[in-house]
DNA sequence: GACATTAGTAACAGTTAGTTACTAATTGTC
DNA sequence: GACAATTAGTAACTAACTGTTACTAATGTC
């Protein structure tokens, strides 16, 4: 690394735990870093594309790929950069919790959102943007069914949907929603979470849509 | 401006023409310049920050300053770019349209969206992405309401609308959901467009909402 | 078997959106 | 001035959707 100004793409990797998102966070490499975590990264070069860098940094970090990665945003303020960048693309990302996940040798770790150990200051700008991102797109991009595995149950969905969006959701109102929509199909099998009746199990498989409807939403708008 | 790969940032900017939306374009000073036309850009140095560089652009640019901007995206593959910029930021930006603006002096021009002349494949992409990002965020982001002036009548917003999303609307059905969402405010005055009922001037005027609705909209998924 | 717990559905009421049809106010034409 | 043409704006009906309550179903625990 010369002395000439680099650019980064840093990666917010979610992934739900519990009752919280979790984010993967890396030791930060630095010599003079004072926070000892930060976001995978990586430098771009020349002609490099985004989106490809974006995905690998986040297979290495994570030891999976990333089901739904978007551009979150790009930064170039005063705020420190562990890798000193003058201008930073932020991407975010979403996969399963997995407890093998990230791999050792990474030395990655899944903290949740909520208590975060201090990160370099742009990185915690990024992490806000993420956050926000994810819950802005969430009802235009099948971000919810990434944070999940290849099936699922209606419960499941539902909480992450509520994750999300923090607030909760009636449950009889969320799966005639989703019926209408035909983004998911059942599969034969039950999945039994120890107590109460066994869930069926529902694979995310989405299926042309006669138009949706013609109006405005104004609601989103406001103050 | 030595060899040392520099960073961009390119402003889409918006304005409603008749029945098209207007990008505007200036002309290409590289020597090489195979286009004739291009976005307005400008190089970021160290530590600028992003959102001011970008209405920097926009005001000389158009002589007037953008109601609404954004990052539509970050883009920096092979694709050529008039300053040669190794990483570029585009910003989407609206503004009502004026017949003085651009000033002369900037030798700035409005183009129809769907009659763009050849501009280097770089900012082609970021057109793209720049309308795709109004389109898409006009339902949370007062985009509509800064293609206009001050005051505008329904029927020249709902126009707007019609014009982003592609698609008529039905007039009652628009407005039952614009007074239900308290966004604008009738000012006591009339406009006549010469022929027919003259129609009343209103003004953006976003007051506090009641919580909106608890659904889910699944709508917006699919395929 | 009684009970707690979770999954899933039925059915009602209130609200919202799509549509049709109307009234209102102006300009232009004969 | 009567009348058509044109644009603005509203009323009212219908269909669809949402929120809610209440129920049934299937499992584990005591």
């Amino acid at each position: 690394m010369s002395g000439a100004p680099i650019n980064s793409i840093d990666i917010v990797l979610c992934a739900p735990h519990g009752r919280h998102l979790a984010v993967l966070l890396v030791r930060d490499k630095g010599k003079r870093a004072r926070e000892k975590w930060c976001l995978p990264w990586a430098a771009v070069d020349a002609d490099d594309i985004l989106d490809r860098i974006a995905a690998d940094v986040a297979r290495d970090a994570s030891g999976a790929r990333a089901g739904w990665l978007a551009q979150a945003g790009a930064f170039a303020d005063g705020k420190r950069h562990p890798g000193k960048a003058q201008l930073s693309v932020a991407y975010a990302g979403v996969m399963p919790y997995r407890d093998d996940a990230p791999p050792k040798h990474a030395g990655g770790k899944w903290f949740a959102a909520g208590e975060l150990p201090p990160v370099p200051p742009r990185h915690r700008a990024m992490i806000d943007a993420a956050l926000a991102q994810l819950r802005e797109r969430m009802d235009r991009a099948p971000v919810a069914f990434h944070l999940l595995g290849p099936t699922f149950t209606l419960s499941e969905l539902q909480a992450v949907y509520e994750l999300l969006l923090g607030r909760r959701l009636h449950k009889a109102s969320f799966r005639r929603a989703l019926t209408a929509a035909f983004l998911v199909e059942p599969i034969d099998e039950w999945q039994s979470e120890g107590r109460g009746r066994p869930a069926q199990l529902f694979r995310y498989a989405p299926r042309k849509r006669r138009g949706g409807r013609g109006g405005v939403r104004f609601e989103l708008l406001g103050g």
